[in-house]
DNA sequence: AGATTGACTGCAT
DNA sequence: CATGCAGCCAATC
C-alpha cells in the first residue's frame, strides 16, 4: 500500500480537531493545544493555523497566545479580523487588547462547559 | 545539508 | 509588568 501519512498531516488533523472543540466565547492558547495534542510545540500549532485553508470550519480565532492576546501576524489584517470575531462571540478585551484567560480560557476537551460557579 | 523564518513559550533582567 | 534571550519543531530557500 501506499506509504503511511506524514506525521505532519496527522498532527495538523489533531490540531484542527481540538480547535473545533473550543466552544464559542472561550479561547485556548497555542501551548495548550500543543500539550493536548502531545509531541507538538506551540509553534507547530501556529504554523498549522497559518497553513489552514479558509472555510475549513475551524474556529481558529479562538486560539490566542499564552498572554491571552491575539498574536500579531506577519501579513494581512487577520489579527484584526480575529479580534472582531471574538468580540462578536462575547469575548472581552481590555485596553491592552488582552483577554482574561482565567475567565474566558477553555478548560479543556473534557470540560467543554463552563462551571456554574466560574466567578473566581 | 545548512541557514532563515514563523499566528509560540518560559525564564531572566 | 515590559523587554530580551534561548529553546522549540517544521517549512522554505
Amino acid at each position: 500500500m501506499t506509504r503511511p501519512p506524514n506525521r505532519s498531516e496527522a498532527l495538523y488533523a489533531r490540531i484542527y480537531a481540538l480547535v473545533k472543540q473550543i466552544p464559542p466565547g472561550r479561547v485556548a492558547t497555542y501551548g495548550q493545544i500543543a500539550r493536548l495534542v502531545g509531541r507538538c510545540s506551540a509553534r507547530q500549532v501556529g504554523y498549522a493555523m497559518a497553513a489552514m485553508p479558509s472555510g475549513s470550519g475551524v474556529p481558529w480565532q479562538r486560539v490566542l497566545n499564552s498572554r491571552g492576546e491575539v498574536s500579531r501576524r506577519s501579513q494581512g489584517q487577520g489579527d484584526r479580523t480575529q479580534r472582531r470575531l471574538l468580540e462578536m462571540e462575547g469575548v472581552r478585551f481590555d485596553d491592552r487588547g488582552r483577554v482574561n484567560l482565567r475567565e474566558a480560557g477553555w478548560p479543556g476537551p473534557d470540560a467543554d462547559e463552563p462551571d456554574p460557579f466560574g466567578d473566581l
